[in-house]
DNA sequence: CTGCCTCAGACATCCGATCAATGGCTAGGA
DNA sequence: TCCTAGCCATTGATCGGATGTCTGAGGCAG
């Protein structure tokens, strides 16, 4: 193994065995690096591995930190690997999509408080055909993102946000706008919220199914187009 | 933005693009680092973040790779992730991964083919109570990857594989070995794999929501003794 | 006393150069 | 034809240094 991946493990290791706690600073670089017993120049790279999965923060001309380790922090990396999917691939995630937030949903509709239910609805209303690609894909994603955090589950939240990033959402809203289908999936959007609001769990799992096979389906004929 | 993550945004666009396929080889370190404007030292940064979470592929002596891109290979990093995480979000991880896997066995009944089948009876046939700990961790991955595959969906099933990493698994068990559950999880392992063999869903689904909330709900316990 | 500025020190950032280790390829011989 | 030795391209690892940036201490003006 090369010595930049035993730097990535022993940090890694330092970090589960609770040597170093989210927050904690770590040595300077050039301490590090003797501790560690390779150069400055290899533990950077190990260190900026460490980095773009977000399990550390450096600052430049303060330090290096432990990041809070948080779900949604450790999950970005997913949109990453997200985007970087042809249309084969993305059919398989929508199915993971919808299996995850179908139950994402009606767990929602069972918890949500009352302050929640209104930030909800007060969203769905919002918004109507009429505005442009980006602000479709910026309520779809504080829609989906409002009902996953209802879970109270962190770890499924991100998950079920990254796992839609950005690029695809704004790729398939561009063809719903095209295939006019913008007002029909508004409407899902409604019709999910509305059993929310009612606590109906069972019916907003079904709806949240549709919605998203609706979705999958669109993608699917798309792909083979 | 510092260069290393400009780098690393720019060959993630070419590999997007399309410019860099599955398998292409990059141009030579120092050829690299001038067409991106930086030197060896900081390109080599980005390539090492870029091979951590697998979507390059360096080799010593021949040359820099795009990966197959597959999957299996780009959800790795999940391990890594979950390792990190302490016994609440272990717990989040387990409602995801009940969702998760409950749908896939029922996908799992429906679509398993003669030949899937006899290897899944196989190898719950494989194994009782009294093998080593290494051994039931082994079984445990290989029966949960089966059924897994089964569904087709090779996006699902490295997700459910790694959801449940390799130190988790070993975690649970030890402390299943100890609490003398082994026989009864076992027997649940069998349940599931009469129910795929009669291609029945709904009671693989059932048994597989069973299974996974057993365990978890041994780990709320362990958690807060 | 308060607020602002400057300056020094600590630290990360980036670079260029150098040598080691490795893998693939090819020429030459059996 | 097959095998092997050796060359070359390429990555692996390190060093030393120049530079940008942040933090906090201390001084100065209001």
């Amino acid at each position: 193994m090369a010595v930049t991946d035993e730097a990535i493990e022993k940090i890694k290791a330092m970090i589960v065995a609770g040597e170093l706690a989210p927050g904690d600073r770590l040595p300077p670089e050039k301490e590090l690096a003797e501790r560690l017993g390779l150069s400055r120049n290899s533990m950077r790279e190990a260190v900026k591995a460490l980095e773009v999965i977000r399990v550390l923060d450096v600052r430049r001309g303060d330090g290096t930190y432990v990041t809070s380790l948080e779900p949604h922090l450790l999950l970005e990396a997913i949109s990453f690997v997200v985007d970087m999917h042809d249309d084969d691939s993305m059919l398989e995630i929508f199915v993971v999509r919808r299996m995850l937030e179908s139950q994402a949903t009606g767990l929602a509709a069972n918890l949500a408080t009352d302050d929640e239910v209104a930030a909800l609805v007060a969203e769905v209303n919002s918004i109507d055909g009429s505005v442009s690609v980006e602000e479709l894909v910026e309520h779809d994603i504080r829609f989906h993102r409002e009902i996953a955090r209802m879970t109270g589950n962190a770890y499924l939240a991100s998950l079920i946000e990254h796992l839609s990033s950005q690029t695809v959402r704004a790729r398939v809203w561009r063809g719903l706008t095209e295939g006019g289908a913008v007002e029909r999936t508004l409407s899902e959007h409604r019709a999910i919220a509305d059993a929310v609001v009612q606590h109906d769990s069972a019916l907003a799992t079904s709806l949240a199914t549709a919605h998203i096979a609706g979705v999958e389906r669109w993608l699917r004929q798309a792909a083979s187009a």
